[in-house]
DNA sequence: TCAAAAGAAGCATATAATATGCTGGAAACC
DNA sequence: GGTTTCCAGCATATTATATGCTTCTTTTGA
């Protein structure tokens, strides 16, 4: 049980635009700072970007910035929509799936209910509550002490 | 964001023995009814064995059975045993792993909140809850109508 | 105006976790 | 004694995910 990095690596970028301010950061620049792929975060930044949460700029001197108030970026909403596969058992999906329990099968539904503990946990976050310890975020990803 | 088959193979598993009362039944019976792979059943049983969960007997007529009253068998326990990586993201475990937020990122304590609240949830259950249904989960496993 | 910097898009490959299969062995029963 | 069943270890297949590669297009600044 665990999140894929895809998740992982959009929450980590959105944190570093959020810290970033008005500044435009790369590509490049994030993946380097993260020790990540350039080529996996090339992909979330343009799922960020249609999600209309981030701007992308092309060119030279491009990049992208936040385009939402971090305050109303909802941490619950945006990992059920990175995390595309919530099949926690064989037959969470409808259908015949093979399973002969499926009809009266308690732990499906029990299943259900410790998903929707999970997300309630994390729909109480937004982006602003994980950007709170900035100062030490901030010296942590060793931008400038500065803050736009 | 799933849980593995062996998990859920797992429970049914054990569903499969709380229904089946003091028959004993076999690898191959369960694995038949339920469609899935008897080498991967193989190593559950083992498993469930090992805890002490179920008893196993070699030989002609052999087969194995419920050790505990269902009552007592906890469901969030048993997935936390099953499911071994509980790694929801790379920063999850100690030790240098390269994310720089380390150590002042909110994300890794609101993910491990979260996880315990999905926990919470299969806490209150045991598998004489799953079992409650009983007659129609017998009937949609074929089992014969008269309980032992 | 042209070259460099940056993102866009599609496809191919690698990696890692999980699931499945196979072979041989040991115990229990009839 | 032989058949049935679980036991154990190893090998292979499958699948989702992550990464890499190539070729674009857009933008900007010298």
């Amino acid at each position: 049980m665990r999140l894929t990095s895809y998740t992982d690596f959009t929450l980590r970028t959105l944190i570093y635009l959020g810290l970033n301010g008005n500044e435009r950061a790369t590509i490049q620049e994030i993946s380097e700072c993260y020790g990540i792929s350039r080529n996996h975060l090339m992909k979330i930044v343009q799922d960020l970007s249609h999600q209309g949460l981030i701007s992308t700029v092309r060119g030279k001197s491009g990049g992208m910035y936040l385009l939402r108030d971090p305050a109303e970026i909802n941490v619950g909403a945006l990992v059920r929509r990175t995390e595309a596969d919530f099949r926690l058992v064989e037959c969470f999906e409808a259908g015949p799936n093979g399973c002969r329990l499926t009809g009266g099968c308690v732990l499906t539904s029990a299943l259900r209910d410790a998903l929707e503990a999970f997300f309630e946990v994390l729909d109480g976050y937004t982006l602003a509550d994980l950007l709170r310890p900035q100062r030490n975020l901030r010296r942590l990803l060793g931008m400038n002490s500065a803050i736009s």
